[in-house]
DNA sequence: TAGATTGTTAATCGATTAACAATC
DNA sequence: TAGATTGTTAATCGATTAACAATC
């Protein structure tokens, strides 16, 4: 069962949670079956990279008739792995961390906070919706015991690669980071960047014009 | 001036404010000279890549030496047109507003939050740092008097429509989405969306394997 | 001069799109 | 059956990387 898939494309992987929420609402609105030619007029784009995005992990449509929205929610979540419980573990309690909890919770049932944590004396032990911020020297303890998968870094620039470097220590080997700064992580290590600032200033490049 | 251009990609666009923060890095370090090869260390990245970029915009190494600095800074900085002052509206005082808020006040001085702005009764009038949060009913009147050219979603998806089509009829060009909804915009618009849930949920398609 | 490094062209790689046979 | 739509192969497009002449 392994080496023999055909690599997927991080470009493809990106593009399931959007097809995932389509069927998401569609279910909301009574719609129990689209082609992909609807669904790329819904989202705005080509139908037979849609098509070819699904075929790489089985063939879940009816020639002729298209997809069945529920079967390919539901075939989306366990490609993703959201048909089981994921652990993550937060750490800044920033007014980012806060917001990203709120976020988290509300979204996906099944990505929980189990854990957040900060350095800073005077946030250890608020209350942030159900969590109690956790001094971050209990990182590693938690990502044990409370079975961790994956680290969300949201402290600022400065601390963000001691706090890296603590996850992977502890055995975190996804992790979404939000300080504006190139982490070095080793390459068993999924690390992916959301930088607001470089954002912003790539979109700056587009006033006049 | 206009049509001549090779019509520089997406993908380059957003690899500038990357050199950008090298740059600021090494002047700090004291660095004042730096070749696409060091460059590429340092950033994980293919020197020709660098190179290549940097290559659409000018001449700005020498050969045999390198790039020097300082200029390039100034360099990238006049591409991206941050060398001017940049009038940004940011609508959602919640806890993600208020860490975009502090956030990009804190990165780079040339861009500003030039509103803050919200639809809730509660959150009108408090103070975020040195904004007021305005009612978001001022947002049109702003946009012309405060010269607003980019705007910020940060609402709840239910919302985040209905404001983005107010910046569109506004004048606003550009935007930066954090809602995580697919928003409709005319294709003068350009649009960007950050968004949370999805990158969680594609990342967690790493797990285990 | 000899060594280093750019700017740029050509080669490669990968991702997107078109086309269509299979079939519901 | 006739019309629609998938899954997949082939064609196209675009982005990345290699290579090297020019030159500091």
């Amino acid at each position: 069962m392994l080496g023999k898939e055909p690599k997927i494309s991080n470009s493809v992987i990106r593009r399931l949670p959007i097809y995932l929420r389509l069927m998401q609402l569609l279910k909301v609105q009574g719609i129990t079956t689209i082609s992909s030619q609807d669904m790329g007029v819904r989202l705005d784009m080509n139908p037979a990279q849609i098509r070819k995005d699904l075929a790489y992990f089985g063939e879940f449509g009816r020639k002729g008739v298209g997809y069945e929205v529920e079967y390919l929610e539901r075939k989306l979540r366990q490609i993703l792995n959201l048909d089981r419980q994921i652990n993550v573990a937060l750490i800044g309690a920033g007014h980012l961390g806060i917001a990203l909890s709120n976020y988290a919770r509300f979204q996906s049932e099944r990505i929980s906070i189990a854990g957040l944590f900060d350095a800073d004396p005077n946030k250890i032990g608020l209350t942030v919706g159900s969590l109690v911020v956790q001094n971050f020297s209990e990182l590693t303890n938690m990502v044990q015991t409370k079975n961790i998968q994956m680290g969300i870094i949201a402290v600022p620039a400065i601390a963000a690669q001691d706090v890296c470097d603590s996850l992977i220590s502890a055995g975190v080997k996804i992790i979404l980071n939000f300080a504006p700064i190139n982490l070095r992580v080793p390459k068993e290590v999924v690390l992916r960047n959301t930088d607001f600032t470089t954002e912003l200033q790539s979109l700056a490049f587009y006033i006049d014009e």
